[in-house]
DNA sequence: CGTCCACAGGAATGACGGGCGG
DNA sequence: CCGCCCGTCATTCCTGTGGACG
């Protein structure tokens, strides 16, 4: 009882600590919203453009004709998404002005990763009920296309991220919205793809392809002092006079010109440089701010990763954790197939088949939490090389937490000590 | 120059928990 | 309640392959 009360008045003179310095230190942020990748600015620098472009593409709609389809293509973080939202969204409400019928549904392939949940979407922004599940893709695109041909408008479809949607399901989808014009006798469907991968084409159908890149945008990496001059424009709004020094402003565009030219990279660091000056109760934010930002930034990547993982994920870490404690720094399937299926057997757990844990690895792979890559041994056969690219004491950390397999993560350096002592 | 290792990775299929309309 | 379909994860079966070795 005592104790409890003790720590009661504890916590809270800890908490009225905490709470009074987020309020009372504004001298770092004025708005930090601005900083966020969702936030639209009014003045999209440096793309002007691509915002022509579009612009020129789509103008057709205020005339209730049907617009080009169009495909932009660029790396994250090239301004793509924001350009479309910012013409549409302009579009949208000249529209209106004009009494145009015009309607514009955004839709991220990545939130919605099926057929199924994208015509659910289009489905929704027409005000047209559609169950979350249980209907047959057919059913809910019928739905949508008798929906739409009753509302009588030109609609354009964004799919944002539609990359992602065709690596794992085809291009169904935009085969059927490339071809529903033919169905539809009151409405128009125009479509915007927009990709970050630049092959894309390679995988598409001929027919989808060319009925789909009736246009296309080309969004080019910014360079550093492309960069630079949308971080200034952000700060102005973001922190209040005088916090950003010049150097970290440069340091913060120049790391991310350095990796693809990606803004919201950029608006990243700079974003948790000023938390970092923030809560080390400084009021200029330096370079070291932005250096400390970007450790920050890799170590909370690494370990929601590492904490997020699936078990059989883990388990697969886990083997390599103690793999490279043995000595073995690039270890091959095969070696990791057999230590995975011990540490199954020691957590009885029924291990996965190999390939199986082959796409686990692949998996893994694409996050970076470790790094796989083919290699032919000739004679000896073809497999793959795999290294951790975590360090053994972050794994360690966040699997030590891990109550169902925290256990193995000393127990399996026996069994692979033996097993060593057994080959050699 | 062919063989053959030790897998890679695609395709088809199945099991499962969930939700629908009738 | 049934029969059907959904998405997800996993298994099974399969064909493909780079290059050291003989």
């Amino acid at each position: 009882m005592d104790m409890g009360g003790g720590g009661e008045v504890n916590n809270t003179k800890i908490l009225d600590e905490l709470f009074e310095n987020c309020v009372g230190n504004t001298q770092i942020f004025d708005d930090r919203e601005v900083l966020r990748h969702d936030y639209l600015p009014d003045k999209l620098p440096h793309r002007g453009e691509q915002i022509k472009s579009l612009g020129q593409t789509v103008a057709p709609v205020l005339k209730g004709a049907r617009c080009s389809n169009i495909f932009l293509y660029g790396k994250t973080g090239t301004g793509k998404t924001a350009v479309t939202k910012y013409v549409l969204n302009y579009l949208e409400t000249k529209a209106k002005e004009f009494n145009a019928p015009c309607k514009v549904c955004y839709v991220n392939c990545r939130f919605a990763g099926t057929p199924y949940r994208v015509f659910a979407r289009l489905c929704q922004s027409l005000g047209v009920f559609v169950p979350f599940t249980g209907l047959s893709v057919g059913e809910v695109f019928d739905r949508f296309r008798t929906g739409l041909d009753g509302s009588r408008v030109v609609f354009i479809v964004v799919l944002d991220e539609v990359d992602l949607l065709m690596k794992t399901r085809g291009d169904s989808v935009l085969y059927e919205l490339t071809r529903i014009n033919e169905m539809l006798c009151n409405s128009k469907v125009s479509l915007v793809g927009i990709s970050n991968d630049l092959r894309l084409k390679e995988f598409l159908d001929p027919r989808v392809l060319s009925s789909l890149s009736e246009e296309e945008i080309v969004f080019r990496p910014y360079d550093a002092g492309e960069l630079r001059n949308i971080l200034f424009e952000r700060a102005q709004l973001a922190f209040r006079e005088g916090v950003l020094s010049d150097g970290a402003l440069s340091l913060c565009a120049a790391l991310a010109a350095a990796e693809h030219g990606d803004a919201r990279r950029a608006l990243d660091l700079l974003r948790v440089a000023g938390e970092v000056a923030e809560r080390k109760g400084v009021d200029v934010i330096v370079e070291e701010h932005v250096r400390e930002a970007e450790r920050r930034i890799e170590h909370n990547r690494v370990t929601e990763a590492l904490r997020n993982a699936t078990l059989h994920s883990k388990l697969v870490i886990l083997t390599l954790f103690h793999l490279s404690k043995a000595g073995v720094r690039r270890a091959i399937t095969g070696q990791i197939y057999e230590l995975y299926n011990e540490l199954c057997g020691e957590l009885g757990v029924t291990p996965l088949t190999q390939r199986r844990v082959s796409t686990l690895v692949n998996e893994l792979d694409a996050i970076g939490l470790l790094n796989a890559r083919v290699v032919s041994m000739g004679r000896y056969g073809r497999t793959k090389k795999i290294r951790l690219e975590v360090t053994r004491t972050l794994v360690r950390k966040v699997f030590g937490d891990d109550n169902r397999i925290g256990c193995l993560v000393k127990y399996a350096s026996k069994c692979l000590s033996k097993r060593t002592r057994d080959g050699s």
